[in-house]
RNA sequence: GCACCUGUAGCUCAGUAGGAUAGAGCAGUGCCCUCCUAAGGCAUGUGCCGGGGGUUCGAUUCCUCUCAGGUGCACCA
């Protein structure tokens, strides 16, 4: 970074008019490594000067003299090409990187600010399947990300623990929860809620009362009768256990678990709120606030029989949210098509007066849906993600078996590598694409992949175990300046740059293809450069290198939700 | 009908706030383990960057129209 800015001061050297800022614009990378490290382009300045281009490139490349921190400037075309010396450049990347360690890449940009990350919420009772992996995956990591850059992160589940459904389920469990259904319960609890809830919405069809009785068991939860109130507490218990069997795979931990229910005493304030600033319309018996004038459609906010909606729901969470966290960024994971929903929402809190309506976020990402159609509970096709874990650890166990077998931790390192190769996976492509589930692409461990970082990084492990060094900064840097070494070090350098590009857009891709390219580098770096050698010199510097590329690696994947082992 | 998203190599995708010959992985082919982990490295081919127009010295990138696929449009969440 401190060579760009080089670069931009030595600019506005010769070009006085430009600003330090305007310069930095200017500033690009080269597409090929001959062309240096560094480009300006000229064409700006050619209506200044009534002059081509590559003239002015070349009088501009002309007039620096010798620069410590550069081997050669010179013009190539309409272009001003920086060529750093290698020496320099490695000996103050590498330096840096050594002082700073497991913080080297980060800053403390987050300091003091509060970031609230709202992610996963699955619904209770309802299967934690490959559509919930997204939210789950992107949401931690960028929670992890936050958290790294100094914020004080806050995670919230938003658990679908609320709603008519609700009702369904206690009533079906009172005409069919025999002893035994108990115990399926017990043993299985999504699958046999599930099947509950799906017999009492066919049994609806023939017998129409029952979606009275559903209803008034919602209205019974809701005012504190006993039962309904503890059976609706054992279901969320239960389903809750089943999902924490995910988010221990995952290694995910929540701060909150605040669900929908936890709002749903909060509601008449919201609704009192809104009719005192003159928001609300009647319409058809319910009542909605009007925003089509916005270029949005109108938000219905309460019911025609009184109850309340999902916007109602989210206006009331985000209003507790700012009053107890104080919320720099209240940041949301959910799925691309839920949009609108946002959209309208933000827009009415903005209404109702709160400025901290811009710090909301939403961030979105495409569906996944499967080979044989889009996802469906009721219809069967559903992919576990409990399931697609699994499967991930057997495929990897399977390998180690083949290639490793006397490694230790063999069932652990399975685990790391299949889960691994998962989340990588999952945070390669940009959040906004849609995908389609496939087994192959998942399980394939492979070229750009999960395992192949972790497989880079256990190589730095051992190389670092067999170098039996004390790794200090103080080595010889020109050992560093060949072809290899210096590119991994370029590589290095954009560390920083990966990490806060992924905190400003919110995508945790940024991070995955940086780690992915820092590993091929590092590869070339091992096959061309032997690393443990006898030349004590040789060896010192370049196990700085490699101790380096292990940091970053580690820390990287850790961004990611990922775990590192360091034999595989 | 209206709005939003996506369209780049056979497949999956990058493309750095418009710039120098558009890049990776997979799949295919051929090399490299007496050498620090071959889940690795090297070599090799592939592109009307969906299409038309416009802005610009310069467009995969910005504007506009258009085609294709996806998603969302009031009492589900």
């Amino acid at each position: 970074m401190d060579f760009k800015i080089k670069v931009a001061e030595l600019f506005t050297q010769v070009e006085n008019e430009l600003s330090l800022e305007e310069a930095l614009t200017l500033i690009e990378i080269p597409p090929s490594q001959d062309m240096g490290d560094y480009a300006v382009p000229c064409f700006k300045f050619a209506k200044k000067y009534r002059k081509s281009p590559a003239v002015i490139a070349s009088e501009i490349a002309e007039k620096f003299g010798t620069i410590e921190e550069f081997e050669r400037i010179e013009s190539a075309g309409p272009y001003v090409n920086f060529f750093v010396d290698k020496k320099h450049f490695v000996e103050k990347i590498l330096k840096e990187a050594f002082k700073e360690k497991e913080n080297y890449g980060s800053t403390n940009i987050g300091k003091g600010k509060s970031v609230i990350v709202e992610f996963s919420s699955p619904n209770i009772a309802k299967p934690f399947h490959i559509g919930h992996i997204r939210t789950t995956i992107i949401g931690n990591s960028i929670y992890k990300i936050f958290n790294y850059l100094g914020y004080n992160t806050i995670t919230i589940n938003h658990l679908g623990d609320y709603g008519t459904q609700f009702g369904m389920l206690i009533s079906a469990y009172k005409k069919w929860g025999t002893p035994e259904i108990v115990e399926a319960i017990e043993k299985n609890p999504i699958q046999e809620l599930l099947k509950l809830y799906v017999r009492y919405n066919k049994e609806i069809e023939t017998h129409p009362e029952y979606k009275e009785e559903a209803r008034y068991w919602f209205k019974e939860l809701e005012t504190g009768n006993e039962e309904a109130h503890r059976l609706w507490t054992w279901f969320r218990e239960v389903s809750l256990k089943e999902f924490n069997r995910v988010y221990d795979m995952l290694n995910i931990k929540f701060d909150s678990y605040a669900g929908e229910s936890f709002y749903s005493d909060k509601m008449p304030l919201v609704m009192e709120e809104l009719e005192d600033k003159c928001l609300l319309k009647d319409s058809e018996g319910a009542k909605i606030v009007e925003l089509q004038q916005y270029g949005l459609t109108d938000a219905v906010v309460q019911k025609s029989d009184g109850s309340t909606l999902y916007v109602t729901r989210d206006i009331a969470a985000a209003m507790y949210r700012k009053k107890t966290y104080n919320f720099y960024k209240n940041i949301y994971v959910v799925g691309a098509p839920q949009k609108l929903h946002f959209e309208q929402w933000r827009k009415i809190i903005e209404l109702m007066g709160y400025e901290w309506a811009e710090d909301c976020v939403h961030v979105m990402f495409g569906t996944v849906s499967l080979e044989d159609g889009v996802l469906s509970t009721r219809q069967g096709r559903v992919v576990f993600l409990e399931d697609v874990l699994n499967k991930a650890i057997e495929k990897t166990m399977d390998i180690i078996n083949e290639r490793n077998t006397n490694l230790e931790n063999k069932e652990l390192v399975a685990k790391q590598v299949g889960i691994g190769a998962v989340i990588f996976q999952e945070l390669f492509n940009n959040r906004i694409k849609d995908y389609m589930f496939s087994w192959d692409k998942t399980l394939s461990f492979e070229g750009e992949t999960g395992p192949y970082v972790q497989y880079t990084y256990a190589r730095t492990c051992s190389l670092l175990r067999k170098g039996e060094v004390e790794i200090d900064d103080n080595v010889d840097y020109s050992i560093l300046t060949d072809k290899e070494a210096f590119n991994v070090i370029k590589k290095i350098e954009g560390f920083k740059a990966a990490v806060l590009g992924a905190h400003d857009k919110y995508e945790p891709f940024f991070i995955t293809r940086y780690i992915v390219s820092l590993a091929q580098e590092f590869n070339r770096f091992y096959h061309e450069c032997p690393i443990v050698v006898e030349d004590i010199e040789v060896k010192k510097a370049r196990l700085l290198l490699t101790k380096t590329v292990n940091n970053v690696l580690k820390k990287g994947m850790e961004l990611l939700g990922m775990e590192t082992p360091e034999r595989m």
